[in-house]
DNA sequence: GAGTAGATTGACGTATACGTAAACCTTCTC
DNA sequence: GAGAAGGTTTACGTATACGTCAATCTACTC
């Protein structure tokens, strides 16, 4: 038997808001079944609400979600379907990989500014004499 | 001799417009010289605004890239600074390692459903008796 | 010196991503 | 059965990040 969650709880596991979560279903990035007028969520909406937030991290528009997700559900058969979806992939690929290059070098500088603070502390130590 | 920049040549070398640009200036993120009243870019202003647009394709924010900025220009001499300076760099760091992480699974994801279609695709080929 | 090209400062418009409040339903619980 | 708790939709509000004029001001150029 499945747990099915509330939009709350939902809400809750990833630290948003449940008006969040209802956003981004009139949006399209996630649709819950409903018991009576009240949604309910799988576990499946689960995983696709941790791979939206994901995303978001990476500074995604809602919109680039939906078609990132969609991704996911392109008919195997349709062969047109798949090179279309081959190439999305290689641009979004592309897109990270600037991404990635991006975080290394900025990732480089701060550490670089790290140490020279860290140097900058030492030095000052030493000159006000952290011996007495 | 420095070559010093207009508003449209720099953004025409990042490829945005002048308004970007101008905007950033009233938020404080860059702040050229001027000449009368035309505004002139050196080099470092160009180096500033890479620094600038490279932080946006990560996702941050224009208030969250000035304060990134900021943590270039601390007083060496003031070691409190340099304490924050310190603090408000790790903050960054592990910010930027979740978006690492973020970004590596992204993009084993999307490399995983490329090689599905790849594989979808010659299925089909082979089904379809692609030796005719 | 009239026109054109490119700069400036407002000021208003717009898309995105929610926050917030109002009005309304169910569903327990005592 | 009255109220509290938690769900729903609808609607307006708001911060961010610019786009898009409009009006104005030099600075050449012919």
């Amino acid at each position: 038997m499945e747990k099915l969650l509330t939009v709350t709880e939902l809400a809750e596991a990833f630290d948003v808001t449940p008006r969040t979560i209802r956003f981004y279903e009139t949006k399209g990035l996630i649709s819950p079944q409903r018991v009576g007028s009240t949604r309910v969520y799988t576990y499946r909406d689960h995983a696709r609400l941790k791979l939206i937030l994901r995303a978001k991290r990476l500074g995604f528009s809602l919109t680039d979600i939906r078609e990132y997700l969609n991704l996911y559900n392109v008919d195997p058969e349709q062969i047109e379907q798949q090179q279309l979806l081959l190439t999305k992939i290689s641009r979004r690929i592309e897109d990270l990989e600037q991404q990635q290059e991006d975080l290394v070098a900025t990732l480089v500088e701060l550490r670089d500014i790290e140490q020279q603070a860290l140097s900058n502390i030492k030095k000052k130590a030493a000159a006000t004499g952290f011996t007495e």
